[in-house]
DNA sequence: CATATGACACTAT
DNA sequence: AATAGTGCCATAT
């Protein structure tokens, strides 16, 4: 049972204040960690995301509105947004502008 | 320690 | 608009 590292907790802990309703970026997290071209890296971290519905990681999009990955498939990933109230057409996020969070 | 991988972003074509 | 190529960082092996 290893730690996981301080850049996880990190990035985890940044998925958790994304309210539902809302989405955030992997840009905008890697910023807000302190290393904004730690974007892959943050992809990384939540794809190893063990705390499913705990950290809301399918809050996490890309930076130009795509839906980008999900660990079970991006067509749970857009399932699960739109039910919290997202809207999704061609596989990008309508009103992106309005519901993304740059914290 | 060196190399490969990936839920990305940006620029150039 | 769509497709490559490049950069960048943390993990896995």
């Amino acid at each position: 049972m290893k730690k996981h590292t301080k850049f996880q907790l990190n990035v985890w802990d940044m998925c958790k204040k994304i309210p539902k309703g809302k989405v955030s970026t992997y840009s905008a997290i890697a910023k807000a960690i302190g290393n904004k071209n730690a974007v892959r890296a943050v992809g990384n971290a939540l794809n190893k995301n063990p705390y499913s519905p705990k950290v809301p990681c399918h809050r996490v999009v890309k930076a130009n509105g795509e839906i980008g990955g999900f660990a079970r498939g991006k067509k749970e990933k857009i399932r699960i947004l739109e039910k919290e109230g997202i809207k999704i057409r061609k596989n990008k996020i309508v009103e992106f502008e309005k519901v993304v969070l740059r914290f």
